[in-house]
RNA sequence: GCGGGAGUGCCGGAGUGGCCAAACGGGCGUGGCUCAAGACCACGUGGCUUAGUGCCUACAUAGGUUCGAUCCCUAUCUCCCGCACCA
């Protein structure tokens, strides 16, 4: 009989018998609550002593987490969060800084409201009720918040002050109302900022934005384009928001050229990056909404004119951007200020009414979208640009050399940029100009849940701004105006008409309120003296800011944390802070999302974890344990069940570590090695914790633990109590409660109070004599578990050089491995080798042969 | 289409010129522990090999630079994210 040769494995894996069982065995108790117990103990602890005030003293560290909307409990996006930047504020006040850590609710907004409509609740009151649930929940994160700076936007004391900021811009130029083509959602009933139409579509509800000429309050974000771009160069920000910004504001230069309309008094204006292929311009296309559209069209085009507009209006921006190339031609003829070539004028779909001038010069064998158009209305094609190297494109887009193109022939694209610019400038038929996407920002919502603008509008006076010693405009109580019905301020008479601050006349109230977006542009500064009530902010605001360290999510990249950077910056400009506080952040991180199965946690994937049900089963300390540990702060974190067992099991161990072992015998070596090897973790952990870099700083510390535990029946108590505080107080930060518990059973004070461990000198030699030993044991146990022998004689053959290390080590050799050591010098190895067997190594190491 | 980022073991995820067959965690396997138990401890977990060891093949794919690359360069493929007719 044949047989298929087998590993050793294999046949190792037959002969076993297919036991198991006994681990299954392991009945699941219920938690005892030993962790919970001590966790709400020292919570209660932590509050009533008060230890996490914020004093402006010394050197200063501002911590600060985005605020949430209080939508009910928290989730685990929140814990993550939250878990984060507690561990760096904790770790900032225990380096000795004093920090600000606070913490507030964003609660004034839509949600509210809808739940209002859709629950019969009253926005105030299920708001409040939230916060309420909300601040429970992350108390029993036991993060280290000083509550007293709490912020709540939908207080007067907080909202008062915004009013007071908009009339203040208003007055500055910085806020300013207009009718406009804006974006407006039927489901939410209100018009949207441009950041807050994805898609053509809402952000929150993902109804089909709809076009609407409306007056509308805008703020001129605008007037701080540059400034928002060239700030982002200082800012410690992740490189993706910054190019996330850069692409929002959307900076380009270029030159603006005026065609003059033939046998017209009439100009067009175009904007243009590319006028160094100006010679090849076979047409000039006009945004249909351009109001000259009319006065161009000619008698004879009129009908198709006509007709082609009302085919227009029926499509949305999104279609007629999916479409493509349609287009009219309009009958009148532009005429090319650079050669006089007479050119037709379109009107074409494609061309934004919004952005640079709303008309452009179309050059068709230089860009792909004239191109198109020039194919499909048979225009004429024009090559005036010549590849550096020889290409075979269809259309060129890029730079290269000018042909065709006259005295400008021969120049290169950019430098042609430049002179054709300056050329037509002489006769102002063209000049350098800048061009921005950003557009400002449309702040007046219709709904209730919101800030008041504080505006009266009279009938003899017209529009007129409530005197500032009558702020604040308070919004009427909840009961007093009906929902559903359009923007509730209308229904509430008694509110709505007032009396001109000016003539006394019949006058109403502005009903429009404030996008939440401005209550978050600006509460980080509020912070800083949230119980100031005679003025927004007092000095301490010069203290605490900018923000050291802002975490939050990647979502408000280009919402959120533009417009902080634009309040930053108007209210700096209109005296209110510091002239020199010009940006907010100094340094930003965006922690990834909380995936489970492979998707983002959401209720409608039905993926949720819910961070309650956690700690109630583990604790808060194992749930924030799991969160710093799994991953870095910026990748995203995968959700898995048994890893937080892992996490909770890690808190079991290190407790029973520090309360339950002890020394049998100490051995001198061991003490200093395992002190030295300390010193090498407390230096990699705060490196690595200043740099973010939080799962790794504890894998190395677990790391240490298990060196720790393994030795630790040869470390001496006196040593053994200083590593366990050390490990204590790096561990801190990242399990506060049972750190605080182990803390107190030999210390009076506070661990979240304590100084950070500072590491003393490592001393190399040291480490490397006990990694040789280790190494040694390690091959010594491989060989005992492979032959199942016991070690009663070990017989160690070394080169020369090495005997003096392993005689000077043999004491702690025979102790480690509970054996007889013996010692040889290589050279004489045949003679002490009587197996023959140990001989087999490379050089440093030795030789061994058990007994 | 443009811009940004990433592809490492059964899985999550470190490492970013030699100390790496690869931290740490999870899973799995083998053995120990048989009342400190909600567990714990030791060893193993690419292939072959040895009483400890050594060798080979690996860090998406294909090339290149280098004495030497998972790490640098080039191309390709795949995935993720942002913007999207911005003139």
């Amino acid at each position: 009989m044949y047989y298929t040769m087998k590993t050793k494995k294999e046949i190792k894996k037959k002969e076993k018998k297919p036991k198991k069982e006994a681990k299954a065995k392991h009945m699941k108790k219920k938690f005892d609550n030993f962790f919970l117990d001590f966790e709400k103990r020292w919570q209660a602890e932590w509050r009533e002593k008060g230890i996490f005030k914020a004093v402006p003293k010394g050197k200063k560290f501002y911590c600060l987490e985005m605020f949430p909307y209080p939508s009910g409990k928290i989730h685990m996006g929140h814990v993550r969060n939250y878990t984060i930047g507690d561990a760096i504020a904790r770790f900032k006040r225990m380096q000795g800084f004093s920090v600000l850590y606070p913490m507030g609710f964003d609660a004034f907004g839509l949600p509210a409201e809808n739940a209002a409509i859709a629950r019969g609740l009253k926005p105030d009151e299920w708001t409040e009720k939230n916060v309420i649930e909300m601040i429970e929940n992350l108390r029993a994160l036991g993060l280290s918040y000083d509550w007293d700076r709490k912020i709540v936007t939908y207080e007067p004391d907080y909202y008062k002050w915004e009013q007071l900021f908009f009339l203040r811009f208003l007055k500055a130029g910085l806020a300013y109302k207009e009718k406009s083509s804006v974006n407006y959602c039927k489901k939410c009933d209100t018009v949207l900022a441009n950041e807050q139409v994805l898609n053509d579509k809402c952000w929150r509800c993902g109804t089909q934005v709809e076009e609407k000429d409306l007056e509308q309050w805008f703020f001129r974000t605008t007037k701080y384009s540059d400034e928002l771009i060239n700030g982002l160069e200082k800012l410690d920000w992740p490189e993706r928001v910054k190019i996330m910004q850069r692409n929002w504001i959307g900076k380009s230069f270029g030159s603006e050229i005026v065609f003059p309309v033939k046998d017209s008094d009439l100009l067009i204006k175009v904007f243009t990056t590319r006028i160094d292929t100006l010679f090849g311009c076979t047409f000039i296309a006009l945004s249909p909404e351009l109001n000259i559209v009319a006065e161009l069209t000619t008698q004879d085009r009129e009908k198709e004119v006509r007709a082609y507009l009302a085919k227009i209006v029926k499509k949305t921006m999104k279609e007629r951007e999916e479409k493509g190339k349609t287009g009219c031609f309009i009958g009148s003829y532009a005429i090319n200020p650079v050669n006089g070539k007479e050119v037709p004028i379109f009107i074409a779909e494609y061309v934004l009414p919004e952005y640079g001038t709303g008309a452009i010069m179309c050059v068709p064998s230089h860009d792909a979208r004239d191109y198109d158009f020039a194919k499909k209305h048979e225009l004429e094609i024009i090559k005036v640009i010549k590849p550096v190297k020889e290409e075979n494109v269809e259309v060129f887009v890029d730079d290269g050399i000018l042909i065709e193109s006259g005295k400008f022939s021969g120049m290169t694209s950019e430098k042609a940029r430049i002179e054709i610019t300056k050329f037509l400038e002489k006769s102002k038929k063209a000049l350098f100009i800048v061009n921005y996407k950003l557009k400002d920002w449309l702040l007046s919502r219709q709904r209730y849940w919101g800030c008041p603008i504080p505006i009266i509008y009279c009938k003899k006076c017209g529009m007129v701004p409530v005197p500032e010693k009558e702020l604040p405009v308070l919004l009427p109580p909840s009961d007093s105006v009906e929902f559903g019905k359009g923007n509730p301020l209308l229904t509430n008479r008694e509110w709505l008409f007032v009396r001109c601050p000016q003539c006394n006349s019949e006058a109403t109230r502005e009903t429009d309120t404030m996008d939440t977006f401005v209550d978050s542009s600006w509460y980080f500064l509020r912070y800083c003296s949230a119980k100031e009530h005679s003025n927004p902010f007092n000095s301490e605001i010069d203290f605490w800011m900018p923000v050291d360290f802002y975490i939050g999510g990647i979502e408000h990249a280009t919402g959120h944390l533009i417009y902080s950077r634009f309040f930053t910056k108007a209210l700096s400009n209109t005296g209110f802070i510091n002239k020199k506080l010009r940006e907010p952040f100094s340094r930003l991180v965006c922690q990834g999302m909380v995936l489970s199965k492979g998707e983002v946690m959401s209720k409608s994937k039905g993926n949720v974890v819910a961070p309650d049900e956690i700690i109630e089963k583990y604790g808060a300390d194992a749930l924030r344990l799991y969160h710093s540990s799994v991953s870095l702060p910026e990748s995203e974190l995968e959700w898995n069940d048994k890893g937080m067992e892992g996490s909770f099991n890690f808190l079991l161990r290190f407790h029973r570590l520090l309360t339950k072992t002890k020394s049998d015998k100490s051995i001198k070596e061991i003490d200093i090695y395992i002190t030295n090897e300390l010193q090498l973790l407390i230096k990699k952990f705060t490196e690595n914790v200043e740099a973010l870099k939080l799962s790794i700083a504890l894998s190395d510390l677990f790391s240490f633990i298990d060196k720790f535990s393994a030795y630790r029946k040869y470390i001496s108590e006196n040593v053994a109590k200083n590593i366990s505080d050390t490990l204590i107080l790096l561990l801190t930060p990242f399990i506060p409660h049972l750190c605080e518990e182990l803390w107190h059973m030999n210390h009076k004070t506070f661990a979240s109070l304590e100084k950070w461990p500072v590491a003393k000198n490592y001393d190399k030699d040291v480490a490397e004599d006990l990694g040789r030993i280790e190494k040694l044991s390690e091959d010594v146990g491989k060989i005992l578990n492979i032959t199942g022998k016991k070690a009663s004689k070990i017989y160690i053959y070394c080169v020369p050089s090495d005997f003096d290390f392993y005689k000077k080590f043999i004491d702690l050799i025979a102790e480690l491995l509970h054996a007889e050591i013996f010692v040889y010098s290589v050279t004489s190895k045949g003679k002490y080798d009587p197996q023959g067997k140990a001989g087999k190594t490379k050089l440093g190491k030795p030789a061994i042969y058990i007994e």
